[in-house]
DNA sequence: CACATTAATATACAAGTGTATACCAATGTG
DNA sequence: CACATTGGTATACACTTGTATATTAATGTG
């Protein structure tokens, strides 16, 4: 902890809440410059220097930070599943109604994990594998319950829903809000595919 | 036909290999400046307005010569099926293959569906729409072999292939050279999972 | 050979970028 | 109260960008 030298006027969050102003529809974190992102947030472009090494520092944080989001939204899903049957249907859904919610970080998760610098690109990557290893938790889960998928294949399954509920999830963003509710069927549709694949096929 | 003036140096062609030449595994399309592209392509900035409108103009350009080459490899990997039960294997291993040439367009369609204007992220959901037709057909000639899909729902199995293998195709572009067959095996499996799923469930 | 026509270039400008250097402002400690 | 320490700003510089304007180069036609 320092004890002296000035105040800061202004501390890293802000200047992510800042970032974060910029980012829309059209608009990605990767593309964003030093100079808006100190503009929108009120400081000098050199103050930018005092908080982040540079813009991709910035970039990754919010990454890191939007993997926070992701994993509570992942947990308060599961407070709502009430049955063992709804549970592919309420996950989704939960999924792509907080992405939909306007400021959401859910966005910047699934559009920009294929652009950008290789740091960039590396911590994105880490939070799709840890979602996917959440889901792969849950899916031994069941199995010790009742065997149903091939021990050596979970974590295949899982990176399977995973890609598929991120990629739908993109499509989603870049389509009309009326088309939200189709497109979450599908994808619900989808993921029920895969799972009841993996486990009527238990040998190939 | 033009039949006075001065002949053109360069064509619309040229400056697309141009452009071409410039993106990579950490540079893409729609990063691209117009300076950039004519340095490259060997012309002054302003002549670029000769061929194209602007930069995005030559961006959806490309896109389309990618479509056209990814549908000359659908239709080779098709020569390539022997029997029915290959299908996914030889199709996967094709796609993933040619991805993986030097100077393929097909990371193109990988990486870049989600940035940009509107404009351009349309010309890319027309190609993957394509892809997922082009599928889509195929299952319906299988199903009228022997019933296998529902019939109004295999639009969704070829949307989810679809999705599945340029989200793979997508993380094997952003892996090590060596992990590519382990890539490849895996969406194979995981094509196969969204046809069995799809087969066995035929009615929910 | 003019001449219209088309392509390409040269020059220039305003705007934006990242960042180096130097300086000012505020704060706790001795 | 000095003073070191830290945060913030001002100014400046060298670049890059897109594009407007004007000019030059090459070509077929009359």
């Amino acid at each position: 902890m320092k004890t002296v030298g000035r105040k800061a006027s202004i501390n890293s969050q802000e200047i992510i809440s800042a970032a974060l102003n910029l980012v829309g529809p059209h608009r990605s974190i990767s593309s964003l410059s030093l100079r808006e992102v100190t503009r929108e947030a009120g400081i000098a472009p050199n103050s930018f220097y005092r908080h982040f090494k540079d813009v991709e520092a910035l970039n990754i944080a919010i990454i890191e930070l939007a993997g926070k989001h992701l994993r509570t939204i992942i947990r308060d899903a599961r407070t709502l599943i009430i049955n063992e049957r709804s549970v592919v249907r309420v996950s989704v859904e939960c999924f792509f109604s907080e992405m939909s919610k306007p400021g959401s970080t859910l966005p910047i998760l699934l559009r920009e994990g294929t652009v950008g610098s290789g740091d960039f690109q590396d911590a994105i990557k880490k939070q799709l594998d840890f979602f996917a290893h959440e889901l792969q938790t849950d899916l031994e889960k069941a199995n010790a319950i009742s065997k149903r998928y091939q021990t050596d294949e979970t974590l295949v399954v899982a990176k399977a829903v995973t890609q598929l509920v991120f990629a739908m999830g993109g499509i989603a963003l870049n389509s009309p809000e009326s088309d939200l509710k189709k497109t979450t069927e599908e994808t619900v549709l989808m993921v029920k595919f895969i799972l009841k694949g993996a486990s009527s096929a238990k040998t190939e």
